[in-house]
DNA sequence: CGAGCCGTTGAGTTCATTCAAACAGGGTGG
DNA sequence: CCACCCTGTTTGAATGAACTCAACGGCTCG
């Protein structure tokens, strides 16, 4: 659980903002100075809900996910969190939830909500920059929704690529390292991770993706993957 | 299709926010100014993204639908807003989405995204309000994904019935008169409508709630209905 | 080497979907 | 008043897809 786990993790440093995005909170600034900062490795607990605070996360270098627990027992990532990415949840009393490490050497900056929310006011600079932030969030959990109502688990996986391989790479290559396994894949996509595997060797077969070594993803099709993935169905809803 | 559709609706002024919130936008502010208000009968589109601008919704009272069509041609219902809800759409150039209202009399405020975006930096109180319309935006999208990441269709329809009832009702009343017609449901639930007709029959048969007519609907076992809704599954994943 | 995790593949079952039909209510017009 | 249409809702039967259970290969680490 400690060490490297897979030689071609990727390095931890890459940015991954959905849009350009200003560099916030610099440990120094106002915003930085509310933050606790956390650095783990792969698979450890960042934060949960039996801490005494609510907190807005963002990620500094490496990668999270953030996740709730169900009352059956199953965890569903509500986002993946690359550097720059902003987090926070919200209305889930009842409900376990957290933030772990998926790289390692990750550093991620807690914010406590209530100091947060107060400072909103005093500097418009720092509501700019957490208004900001949330859009990002809600943008990525926009896409969640999305992919999560798609209907077959090859489009939700290869919505899944798409989006991550945007996010990662910036939409610079065709190539990706996916910082998830198959099972947070199949957690944030709610699938089981057999069919998550399933679902990609299916699209290796086709010729949409190629895949060297389980993380390493390359996009063949592009256009088929964004758009028909489905034997056929063509009428519309409603 | 004109006039009150159901006799039994809601009067509109319920207010309807998931916390407590300002009440933003005076018309004479500088952020009512910003607004273009449209007044809609259900059904009809308040606004699509054939629109030259992209734009930031509100709702003054009514409900709205806020939905993408996907490439297959489904219609994928990202948002339903009640009054002083807020909802943008971020990053979805390829798709056609859209606004409609979905019950008569709705009334929606427009903002256009770049002009504000650039009063975010000069004034702290519309920055704070926005962050906090972008928040409440937030908390319901994650629900939704939540709820999209059930298993089972009657989960998600519990699931559906008990969010939308505390946005609607507040947690005063046990009973519910659901602004969304069946196919809405389905499209917000990513499910058939047959499947959500048959999941409430389900539900009822069960007794965990009881229906008078299509839209009234009353929770009579609220704890079964928020925590096992599948037959038997009792062991956890991961 | 064995333990443990990750990933893949196979076989059988469950469940939501599609296709199809029927019913209820509102409205219109003969 | 009744026939008719249209929309929304419900129910039935059959198909198909993802799930569970199970097993196996690859890899790391102790």
């Amino acid at each position: 659980m400690k060490g490297r786990m897979h030689p071609d993790q990727p390095p931890v440093t890459r940015y991954a903002g959905q849009q350009q995005r200003p560099n916030y909170a610099h440990p120094n600034s106002r915003l930085g100075r509310l933050a606790t900062v956390i650095h783990r490795d792969r698979g450890e607990e960042i934060h949960g809900s039996e801490c005494s605070d609510d907190y807005w996360y963002r990620v500094i270098c490496g990668a999270a996910r953030c996740y709730i627990v169900l009352p059956d027992g199953r965890r569903q990532i509500l986002d993946l969190l690359l550097p720059d990415d902003f987090f926070g949840f919200s209305g889930f009393e009842g409900y376990f939830y957290g933030v772990d490490a998926i790289t390692d050497n990750t550093s991620v900056a807690c914010y406590p909500r209530g100091e947060l929310l107060a400072l909103l006011g005093d500097d418009p600079a720092i509501a700019r920059a957490v208004c900001e932030m949330a859009f990002g969030a809600t943008a990525r959990l926009q896409q969640l929704a999305l992919i999560l109502g798609r209907i077959t688990a090859r489009e939700k996986v290869g919505a899944f690529l798409l989006t991550i391989m945007q996010r990662v790479e910036r939409g610079n290559t065709d190539r990706l390292v996916l910082p998830t396994s198959r099972y947070d894949i199949a957690d944030y996509l709610t699938l089981s991770v057999e069919t998550v595997s399933r679902s990609l060797t299916e699209l290796k077969q086709r010729g949409l993706i190629s895949l060297a070594g389980p993380r390493h993803v390359q996009i063949v099709d592009r256009n088929r993957l964004k758009n028909r993935l489905a034997p056929d169905n063509g009428q519309s809803a409603n």
